[in-house]
DNA sequence: AAATAGATTCGTACATTGTACGAGATTTGC
DNA sequence: GCAAATCTCGTACAATGTACGAATCTATTT
């Protein structure tokens, strides 16, 4: 390797690491956080070690863990920098409103597609606490009775998280398409409906996303 | 794929596996795939590594790839074994069926925790195909319109998905409940409405499951 | 200026993992 | 009996997370 004999080295990242402020501490949580989400985003849940981590920022491998706990505390650490939810407050159509935050939930998650496989297994951070507060207060704001409410809260987080891991997983992914397509051709005898509809075939995940979600949102919406 | 080439071969393991018939093959696909399962139940998904599995087997681990391509193949061939239906094929209430149909699918994945974290990252097993080919059937016998059944389908996947794997990461763990708790503080001033809900505190995730899946079945249910 | 205490960095070492490789053993087909 | 196919498995290696403790840096006090 190229660095290796010697080793005074400066505190200066002398490699290829994001490199801007001269006066800006090398390695500070947000900046650790901040180089996982770029790594994550580039190489996916298994792409990032702390090697790799390390050496993107130019420090030391075990620097980190001044920092951080563990590489779990890394994960937690991208994943809440990633949800954070800037949006416009004001409400006024209540069912738009959900629809918009549901919407943009979804597309942030699959803007960082291991974000989706990462939540489920994680304890809610202050930043989904956000998005629930503001469900919550638009339900109540489009008469949903109380005793219903909680029930809906959960039923729309299930919803988009189920759309969003799937998605997640079965999007990106050639070889699982094809595994898909392939499939499809015993479909007609053993499956016939879902052979006839065409149902892994469809490709418009926006739309199905969208029209599901009226599903839901027609079931919830007050009776009178 | 299934069937190799068929064969008594009597092999003896010396060692301290779990051992029992005398003339049954040590190392099948099936039986790689069942033992895979009870460490999967026993330790979780990181519970699981070839040494362990190969020990439990009283064979060697490199014997293992003869079998099956790599570790991605076990998960495979566990989840699949986990998934398989069996439930009353007959159908009169179409509603009811359904309710019935991702009422043990989410039992099933809630019996192997591990289950609901990994299927959303695999490709579909012919045993899925088998319980989504079922919901097809029950929608069109609902008399939802053909137009709507894969939105239908869709969501209810995705209702199902979400629920169980958030039931299967925060259900079990304790730490995850504490976490939440401890959250419960700061909700009071920082998120009013789901403060006031108690929406955390909500364990009744049984009940929780079926009234958000009324919600959705009310929304697809043939309107008129 | 010198000493001291804390904060931060990081090299080395180790245990664990999946699995490539190829040699050995066993079974099957003739 | 023999050769090919089938199956087993020990050894070895590379990659990973991280424990440990020494080295360095910064600020404060003397």
């Amino acid at each position: 390797m190229a660095d290796k004999a010697g080793g005074r080295r400066g505190r200066r990242a002398q490699g290829q690491g994001a490199e801007a402020r001269p006066d800006e501490p090398i390695l500070t949580r947000e900046r650790i956080a901040a180089t996982a989400v770029d790594m994550l985003d580039a190489k996916g849940l298994d792409g990032l070690t702390m090697r790799g981590l390390a050496e993107a920022l130019g420090s030391g491998v075990m620097s980190l863990y001044w920092h951080v706990e563990n590489k779990e505390a890394v994960f937690d650490l991208a994943l809440d920098t990633v949800l954070e939810y800037r949006g416009p407050t004001a409400l006024q159509d209540w069912r738009g409103d959900i629809v918009h935050v549901l919407e943009d939930w979804r597309a942030t998650m699959l803007r960082h597609p291991w974000s989706a496989l990462l939540l489920p297994r994680r304890a809610l951070g202050p930043n989904i606490l956000v998005r629930l507060e503001r469900l919550s207060a638009c339900l109540s704001a489009g008469g949903v009775a109380d005793v219903d409410v909680n029930a809906a809260i959960w039923s729309l987080w299930n919803y988009v998280m189920g759309a969003t891991v799937t998605r997640a997983s079965f999007g990106p992914s050639d070889a699982d398409r094809e595994a898909s397509q392939e499939r499809l051709a015993e479909l007609g005898t053993l499956y016939p409906s879902i052979g006839r509809s065409g149902l892994l075939l469809d490709d418009d995940w926006d739309g199905t996303f969208r029209r599901g979600l009226d599903f839901l949102l027609d079931g919830i919406a007050p009776k009178r």
